[in-house]
DNA sequence: TCGAGTAAAGGTCAGAGTGACCGTAACTCA
DNA sequence: TGAGTTACGGTCACTCTGACCTTTACTCGA
């Protein structure tokens, strides 16, 4: 039997009994929508309803046990599609979470990842008795420790926004600036000056004009401009982003996370 | 039985027969000694021999299966002070590997840790017929995917060298700027100009003066300093470090690092 | 004993980057 | 046709950083 390690530190055989930790797949998925009070645009989350125990009737995240025949990544993408009907724009692991007593009983080992997914789309996503979009800053007591894990994709999400080209993946494929900054008014929860935020990201030269504008503004007429898949993107470092096999649903082309290899240079921006 | 999710989309029963996948814990060591040709101060890393089938006689990271009644990071603690007879002085994960085809055989699911361990310690660490020592950037061809395990944890070492106060964790409680500008240039592999970094450190606030001083120099005695625990370390976002149970060994207060609570501030320095 | 050598420690200066802010452009609507 | 609105382009001051210089405080050899 194969093991990962070298030594006689390791256990004679692989495990394989049911005493061993279960090993399962969830994701917290990211749409920007208005606020059902302020109007704003507003990071939500959907989350589906237990119908089991233990915890049953708590919301919890989508996901569930990993299929021996499965990617990581896959089972992340395929839960993702079956909770919203959508594909992710963009999608890369989190964090592991493996807690003796995050479970009561059975111990069990969860590979947490994190998603975006368009707006437009995010619109008409299903909602139904056992799956709702929540707000992701006023959520509800949830199972397990699935608060923790969205507090810290939240925070994944609001220090990788500025400095990863990644906000993009909320909107479509050609867009304005001021949409753009308005993905980013909307995660950081802050103003944005937009003749800076111009400046800015025009000097990285993650996106390019289309030389389209947008007519029927009732305002001067906006310039419109595509992500520029071919700059940047350099950012996990030797782990690449891939395509998810077999998982193209709806829309943009997926720019989904997992392990390539080329080691490449460290992040862009700040990097802090 | 429990399980991490909770719609019908996942399997009616916890997994638990052979047929799953294998979870696994290894960790990426580094400890920087002199480099044995150049004599420039490099990082190292200690792997094991593999003394079984598959990839038998291959070097390979340490580490073992994962047992049902260990924490994670307590595994990459276990670990690392069998292989190297140290305790880290930071621990960290690094990401989850779980491609199918990573192990011939049976499904292998890996949570990898990284860490750093204090070079005065590494010295003397064990070194015999199954476990050696070899520079971080001349590795020959390893065990599994472990090549491109180690390319990333190399990233994230250098990446996050930049932006956080990690290089202490290389010396011991008081070191001169001299010492920890070594260890960045060391780590970064490029000079960096001792006035600015002094300049930079000191505005951080990372560091604090002893108000001693090193004498016997043949220079002006540089003055020695302490990591100060009480500033910085908000890094990790709302997963700040914490201490490995049961697993207090030689030197240094380990920082290691498993999931907490508190929602902190986004890294200092830059983020990018 | 004293000058040479060395690295510590403290400073200056120029260029890059950024937030605050202003002015003009280009559209719609009343 | 003018008021309203946002797009777009630019300036200014402040901060940060790399390059570089000067002085300090020690050891060592002549």
């Amino acid at each position: 039997m194969p093991e990962m390690t070298g030594t006689d530190t390791t256990p004679e055989r692989a495990p394989g009994g049911a005493s061993d930790a279960a090993l399962a797949v969830s994701t917290v998925i990211f749409a920007l929508r208005p606020h059902e009070t302020t109007g704003r645009m507003t990071l939500w989350i959907p989350l589906v309803r237990r119908t089991r125990d233990p915890q049953k009737d708590l919301w919890a995240l989508p996901g569930g046990w990993l299929p021996v025949d499965e990617e990581l990544v896959s089972a992340a993408a395929r839960t993702l599609g079956e909770t919203t009907g959508l594909a992710p724009t963009y999608l890369e692991q989190l964090y592991t979470f493996g807690e003796l007593e995050r479970s009561p009983g059975r111990r069990v080992v969860s590979v947490v990842y994190w998603a975006m997914v368009q707006s437009a789309e995010a619109e008409r996503a299903a909602e139904n008795e056992n799956v709702r979009w929540f707000v992701a800053d006023e959520l509800p007591l949830l199972a397990f420790d699935h608060n923790r894990i969205i507090d810290y994709a939240l925070w994944r999400l609001r220090t990788k926004v500025e400095y990863a080209a990644i906000a993009h993946a909320f909107l479509g494929a050609t867009f304005t600036l001021a949409e753009l900054r308005e993905v980013h008014e909307a995660v950081l929860q802050r103003h944005i000056d937009p003749a800076n935020f111009r400046r800015t990201v025009e000097a990285s030269g993650t996106v390019v004009a289309t030389g389209e504008v947008v007519a029927g503004t009732r305002h001067r007429p906006p310039r419109l401009y595509r992500y520029d898949a071919s700059i940047d993107l350099a950012d996990r470092g030797p782990l690449g982003p891939e395509s998810v096999p077999g998982t193209a649903a709806s829309g943009a082309a997926a720019a989904v996370s997992a392990p390539s290899s080329p080691p490449s240079v460290p992040h862009t921006g700040e990097q802090r």
